[in-house]
RNA sequence: GGAGGGGUUCCCGAGUGGCCAAAGGGAUCAGACUGUAAAUCUGACGCGCAAGCUUCGGUGGUUCGAAUCCACCCCCCUCCA
């Protein structure tokens, strides 16, 4: 294992947007190194943009190197500005812990702990902050900060032009805090590379040269790309919202189902980011999906790798068995042991009783969260959008739920696949 | 504390007394075409099946009628102190 292998493979993923030091921090990773990476917590649980970092920390972990996880207990009490249009509002002391505990549990899942040597780390940085004294604080570590230079740094200077928005004294500290993690964990575990996305490069230099100062140490920052889609919209989300980690925020299905929309225009780049499958191998299903006219062959590959990496076997299965009973073959073909696996397997579901059917279709389906607004519902029901069980309901059939999701029109006398649109599905059972 | 500029429907952003549920763009949803793509075209897009109901920072007021005028208040930005 070398250095210029790792940031090789690193290269041909695209994975190196920036870093401090090209040869340098090559040869630095020629011995085993320990890095870090940092996740505030600015919700209960990470989405998928926080997967390219996260699974870099394995990818340095599998070439040898002591991957630290940090949480940021107290960085996510203040809110970081980099390239942000806005001020953000705080979140209570508690609420940020409670989340810290849950991304903390999180972020472990892809780090390996028992790999002896290089056996990962999770830390917050939370631990070395609650009691530091302000006033030590300014004159340790303020003064080793340059506003002049702060102000120039790229991802405040927007807040600091702009018209119309500002940016706090509590945000622009943001840098200092981040700084000092990044010499205190160099203290501690001889901590030597941080990685971040690429809105993380002014923190990081800005720790570099903290650390420097502080510690008399050199050492390394690469930032990750921003992952960006060839069509020009934000990553990571959907009609649904945002895609998480967290299976109960987004279940695996969900989440299988995300990958597998993948443009033809971002899956080849995707698999490079976002799997363990090598650049080689890519690089042939590229090839391979070149002489296929229809469907090509990567977003199923793409999709089952990252529901594995996140959700396990188990959830990749579940996802699978649901994907293969609503995309292909007909509802008939299920048995009734395979709607209470799809129930159980996360496809959205409820129960419906004699008052729910009482409700016009466009109350029910919204109800149920198939559509925003019944005037969804009512433009689906003109077009022939609304499916239950593959027949068909219209305009004329909006005040008929009782006869739509009667008895003798379920399967099994209690199932129904309902579906608006192509790919919003929703399971109805009678009570 | 002073002066000036702002706060419009998810976002950007028009609108300065009736023709405004509010231009335009984006996002989003649905249909056609397809590969559960992309591009394109079509329709929807405050809520309501509908009659109708509720919006333009907040509260009052003027008016037959207000997002638009007045008063006070709240919040944001810039400059000055």
């Amino acid at each position: 294992m070398t250095g210029a292998t790792l940031i090789a493979d690193l290269q041909a993923r695209g994975l190196i947007n920036q870093m401090s030091g090209d040869e340098q921090l090559t040869a630095h990773l020629d011995a085993r190194r320990t890095l870090y990476c940092g996740f505030d917590p600015t919700a209960d649980s990470l989405h998928i943009g926080s997967l390219v970092p996260l699974l870099a920390l394995r990818r340095f972990q599998l070439e040898g190197h002591t991957p630290i996880a940090l949480v940021g207990g107290a960085t996510g009490l203040i809110g970081d500005p980099s390239f942000k249009a806005q001020e953000r509002k705080l979140n209570t002391p508690d609420v940020v812990a409670g989340w810290a505990d849950k991304i903390r549990a999180q972020v472990s899942r892809f780090v390996d702990f028992d790999s002896g040597s290089c056996a990962a780390l999770a830390v917050n940085n939370l631990d070395w902050t609650r009691d530091l004294s302000m006033l030590d604080f300014l004159r340790d570590v303020g003064k080793h900060f340059s506003v002049n230079a702060m102000i120039q740094k790229e991802s405040v200077k927007q807040r600091i032009e702009r018209e119309g928005e500002g940016i706090s004294f509590t945000e622009f500290t943001y840098a200092l805090l981040q700084s000092y993690d990044f010499a205190e964990l160099n203290r501690r575990f001889d901590c030597t590379v941080q990685i971040g996305g690429s809105d993380q490069w002014g923190n990081i230099t800005s720790g570099i040269d903290l650390t420097r100062r502080l510690n008399r140490q050199q050492v390394f920052g690469l930032t990750l790309p921003l992952v960006t889609k060839a069509d020009g919209t934000k990553f990571g989300k959907t009609e649904t919202g945002t895609i998480w980690l967290d299976p109960g925020r987004t279940s695996p299905y969900a989440f299988y189902q995300f990958w597998v929309n993948t443009a033809d225009a971002d899956v080849y780049r995707f698999l490079r980011y976002f799997t363990f499958l090598s650049v080689d191998d890519i690089v042939e299903i590229e090839r391979s999906d070149g002489e296929i006219q229809g469907r090509k062959s990567a977003q199923g590959i793409l999709a089952r790798e990252v529901t594995r990496l996140v959700h396990g076997e188990d959830g990749l299965e579940a996802a699978e068995r649901i994907t293969a009973a609503l995309f292909s073959g007909d509802s008939n073909s299920l048995s009734e042991a395979d709607f209470e696996s799809l129930r159980q397997d996360g496809l959205s579901s409820s129960a419906l009783d004699a008052e729910q059917l009482e409700k016009p279709l466009t109350t029910l389906l919204v109800d149920h969260g198939l559509a925003a607004s019944g005037k969804q519902v009512k433009d689906a029901l003109g077009r022939g959008a609304v499916v239950v069980n593959d027949q068909g309901y219209g305009l004329d059939d909006n005040n008929q739920a009782s006869v739509c999701f009667a008895r003798e029109r379920a399967r099994y006398g209690r199932y129904f696949i309902t579906r608006l649109g192509k790919k919003k599905y929703h399971l109805f059972y009678l009570a």
